[in-house]
DNA sequence: CTTTGTGCAAACGATTTGCAGGATG
DNA sequence: CATCCTGCAAATCGTTTGCACAAAG
C-alpha cells in the first residue's frame, strides 16, 4: 500500500494523469535495479495476462521521462535503457557478461584510479554532460 | 603526406588491413572534431564521388573501433556517434543546439560543481564506466 | 464533458546480414 | 593465392506515428 500510495503520489504530484499502464510501468521500473529497455518491461508487464501495448509502454515512458520520475540511460547504441532511481549515480557496464551495476555519485573520484572497489576492472570511463550552452542559455527558459 | 603516413601506419600497427574505404573513414573522423554518425560519414565521403557504400562504413567503423583507433559515443538513443580522438576526454551536449564539445579530462573535478568553465550550463551529469567485472575478470583474457 | 491516453498496425530510421565478386597482403 | 573486404539489397531491430475508441479528471 505504502509503494503503491507512493507511486500515485509522486504521478500526481508531476501532474501525470494516472492510468494503469503507467502505474504499472513505473511500479515495474521502482522494483527492479538493472535497468531495462522498453522491450523487457513490456513482456514483463504482460507476462501474467496483456496490460499494455508496446506504444503505451513507450509513451508511458516517454511521458515518465519527462516529468523527471524516470531517466533514460545510454550505454549502447541502438537500445535506450530506463531507471528509476533519480538519485545521483552512474553505471558501470560490464563487457563481458553485460551486467550493469550502480555506482554511487561519492565514489566517482575513485574513478581516476581505474578501479571502483577493487571488483571492477574499468578500462574505459565515458562522461556525458547535458545542459545548454552559453548562446543557447542566454535565450532559453 | 605526414598524416597520411600516419594513418596507414596506425591501421598497420593494428593490424587492420589498408584499404582505400577504411582510410577515407579514419581520414574523415581524424580531421573533424563534431563527432559524427555513419551516415555523416558516409555522405561525406560521397561527397565528391562514391567512394564507399553505407554497409562498409559501419563495417570499417567496426573494424576501427574493435582496435581502439576510433571510439564510439552513445549521445543518444538511437543513433551512435563516432570520435578519433583517442584521448582522454568527455562530451557536453548541449539540449537546445544539439552541439557537443569536448571536456578535457582533467576538467572532471569541475563537473561536482556543475559547472564548467562558466560557458556550460551543465543540469545532468552521465558517467558510463566499462570493463569486466570480479566475476568475468577472473576467467577472461 | 473535455482532454488525454490506449491499442493496433503500418511507417520509419539506424544498423546488420547474406552472398557474389574484388582487392589486399 | 588464400583471406578478407566491398557493394548491393533485403532483413532486422528499436522506436514512432496516425487514427479510432476508451478512460481520466
Amino acid at each position: 500500500m505504502r509503494s503503491t500510495d507512493t507511486i500515485v503520489t509522486r504521478m500526481k504530484e508531476r501532474g501525470l494523469r494516472v492510468t494503469p499502464q503507467r502505474f504499472a510501468v513505473l511500479r515495474n521500473l521502482l522494483g527492479r535495479n538493472d535497468h531495462p529497455t522498453a522491450e523487457v518491461i513490456l513482456s514483463d508487464l504482460n507476462q501474467q495476462a496483456p496490460t499494455s501495448s508496446q506504444a503505451t509502454v513507450y509513451a508511458s515512458l516517454r511521458a515518465l521521462c519527462d516529468v523527471g520520475l524516470v531517466r533514460e540511460v545510454h550505454l549502447q547504441g541502438g537500445v535506450c535503457r530506463y531507471d528509476a532511481n533519480v538519485t545521483p549515480h552512474h553505471h558501470f557496464l560490464c563487457r563481458s557478461c553485460g551486467r550493469i551495476e550502480d555506482i554511487p555519485w561519492h565514489q566517482l573520484e575513485q574513478v581516476s584510479t581505474h578501479r571502483i572497489s577493487a571488483k571492477l576492472n574499468v578500462d574505459c570511463v565515458e562522461v556525458t554532460l547535458r545542459g545548454t550552452c552559453e548562446e543557447c542559455g542566454s535565450h532559453a527558459t
